[in-house]
DNA sequence: GGAGTGATACTCGGATATCTGGTGTCCGAGTTTTCGCGG
DNA sequence: CCGCGAAAACTCGGACACCAGATATCCGAGTATCACTCC
């Protein structure tokens, strides 16, 4: 089991994004520059960010990325998910119903309690994920950061900030 | 995200040779027969759960592959592990070291937060598994089986069991 | 008839191909800015 | 000096190569069984 990379890029783009002014944001290049990541892989990411409701973009000169809903509304799970797509990591193929025990068609109206309980698991995971917002995430994480990175990211800012 | 197919066929072997009688076992052709799947590639999971000490292997005519311990101390997370291998499904590449805000290299002592989310839901994952044993999802599993299934299995299991 | 011995058949074990999905990159569509020109 | 317009530059968006890891398979190492022979 293995997330994608692109899980931990935009979780760091959102925490960058989420503490800007409201409206605000930043074209792609600068975050992928801020992280020190590929450009073109990057914008990959933050497109299927957009899709699920999580980013909001603009074309044009001044465009960019930013937030599609304030930073307390946006979960940690939205932008998993968004990334990774809501599929569960565990898929039945129900091989229960091969082999020499097998019935019918008609008798596996029950779910398979392997995966049931492989799903209980993830429900579990994702529950974690549900319970803490971006917002919460940038508290926590702006009250332990090193203030001089807090520094050298606000002498940063301004230069590629849009609007 | 996504589990390796191996984790559902290993699961189900563990549950089909958890209700034999103490010392019992199955050889590799006989589970993925049961289970309608390879049995070059079946065997190359459970050879990773004899690695994992989840089972064990005996070789030879007669010989085949039981569970290492009784059923009631094996957890889903130790066959689920064993497969897949204990490493996160998060895997933090310290982007954040990277980039124009970045510092020197002690100033990383503390983890990263988004990592540290990460891997608390990860932990949750690995708890619900881990608070789960063979026997108990066995106990469930013949509770709500269809009895049809139970017997046909019951009339296959002595042509193949082994010891 | 019984014991020993060799061959045999069956099992697991590791090394080896193939293929899907994540990784990485490039070029095109769209929009705002900006510069130049004319009034 | 002001307004208009066209070109340009910058942005996102989707289509196209590349590579690691999962998938799938084969052949070799080891062992209990079995049959045969000899005592």
């Amino acid at each position: 089991m293995r997330l994608s990379e692109g899980v931990e890029w935009g979780l760091h783009c959102c925490v960058l994004l989420a503490p800007l002014p409201d409206g605000a944001g930043l074209p792609a290049k600068a975050l992928a520059e801020f992280h020190g990541v590929s450009e073109s892989y990057l914008v990959k990411h933050l497109k299927a960010l957009v899709r699920a409701n999580v980013l909001t973009s603009i074309s044009g000169p001044k465009g960019g990325f930013r937030l599609a809903r304030p930073a307390s509304q946006i979960t940690l799970l939205d932008v998993v998910q968004g990334i990774e797509g809501g599929q569960p990591a565990f898929r039945c193929t129900e091989i229960r119903r091969r082999g020499p025990a097998a019935l019918g068609p008609g008798a596996y109206r029950l779910p398979c309690m392997i995966t049931a309980s492989m799903l209980e698991a993830e429900r579990a995971w994702a529950a974690v994920l549900r319970n803490k917002t971006l917002a919460q995430l940038v508290e926590e994480l702006t009250a332990k950061l090193d203030p001089r990175a807090i520094e050298k990211t606000l002498a940063w800012l301004p230069a590629v900030v849009r609007i």
